[in-house]
DNA sequence: GCAATCCGTTCACTTTAGTTAAGAAATACT
DNA sequence: AGTATTTCTTAACTAAAGTGAACGGATTGC
């Protein structure tokens, strides 16, 4: 399992030894059961998150109901926003599957990066990657229907749509679980 | 205007004398006049910009359609997506007013990033923030409707209605112009 | 094993956005 | 200033998403 998580870093800087021994005695991997909540809407956290194995989902409650934003499976880091603000949090993470994390707290994260600089260099890679994406998949989905996101979702990570309940999809796709029905049988009458 | 970005720098790190002027010494400041294209589709490019003052505007050209996606003002920064990727430019930027940006290159950052370690710590912090930001903003994206999107800008960013023309400030919300019309006509009635 | 709940789909109906077109208003051009 | 172009608004119509309700099918919890 560590094996994961070294193999995903060497991708971008090439750790001695001496900074995987130091990496693995922090003691961060963690299993959770599905269904386990992470972090509630009010809650204050310092915890940031890499999935291992899994998946994890974000999602905010509005007048009552769930309304999920995001999915995290393997290989992919989530920093609540929550973390970075130092308020309590707008919305609640939850495991959609059993679980394999990374857990890391920001200060431990702090403390790392002084020892180790180039763990610094890292996470600013990281993170200029990640908001890259980010914004990337923010443009894709103003400048499309959401017909479209659906069937881009299906080519780009068609994982989700096996993995995911269809009402959690919908609002991930920013509409009600009825219209993403409707939407999939719309598709399969145009197909025939 | 050098202080302007020394003010914002401030609430992050504290620079020292020899800091500041090694930043200014890499002679980064520009003026560019309103409409002027500053990345094209297509392009290559290793530039990142910080507004100093004005607006600038990304935008995609989809089947024929300028479909524009963010705005840039004061004190905001923008690394474009093909930057990290390296990978040709998928949308344009383009000035919406007269601007004063910072414009910096990623070989440049390399290097002041090693000269001055703290100068990496901000890059990171800076970077965490956006990400962040980023994706609060695409969570009440989803999770609202154009109507909502609108009144949420009105409350949030009142000023880009202002310095904005209407069927760019559409796309932005993700819908057609005529859409935008409509809707601040449904809004004017409810009120009265 | 049965009841209760939750989930996905379908339907009828309402509301809103997309489309096409036209005209008015603002802006840019020379 | 006068023309051309672009931008904004309005309108009529179409298409798609929201809403409320109903139905089977699956899942969960005693």
């Amino acid at each position: 399992m560590q094996d994961l998580l070294f193999d995903f870093l060497s991708k971008y800087i090439s750790l001695t030894e001496d900074e995987k021994n130091a990496i693995l005695s922090l003691d961060i991997f963690h299993s959770y059961k599905k269904g386990t909540i992470l972090l509630k809407e009010g809650q204050k956290s310092k915890e940031s998150y890499f999935v291992l194995k899994g998946c994890i989902r974000t999602y905010y409650v509005i007048d009552g109901e769930e309304k999920t934003t995001a999915f995290y499976t393997e290989m992919e880091a989530l920093t609540p926003p929550c973390v970075i603000s130092k308020n309590p949090s707008e919305y609640y993470i939850s495991c959609l599957e059993d679980n394999i994390l990374l857990v890391s707290n920001s200060d431990m994260e702090a403390e790392v990066n002084s020892k180790f600089p180039r763990f610094e260099n890292l996470c600013r890679i990281l993170s200029e990657e990640l908001l890259a994406k980010e914004r990337i998949d923010f443009d894709a989905f103003k400048t499309s229907s959401p017909e479209q996101r659906y069937l881009n979702l299906l080519q780009k990570r068609p994982d989700l749509i096996q993995r995911v309940p269809q009402h959690q999809l919908a609002s991930y796709l920013g509409i009600k679980p009825q219209s993403l029905s409707r939407l999939r049988a719309r598709i399969l009458e145009k197909k025939s």
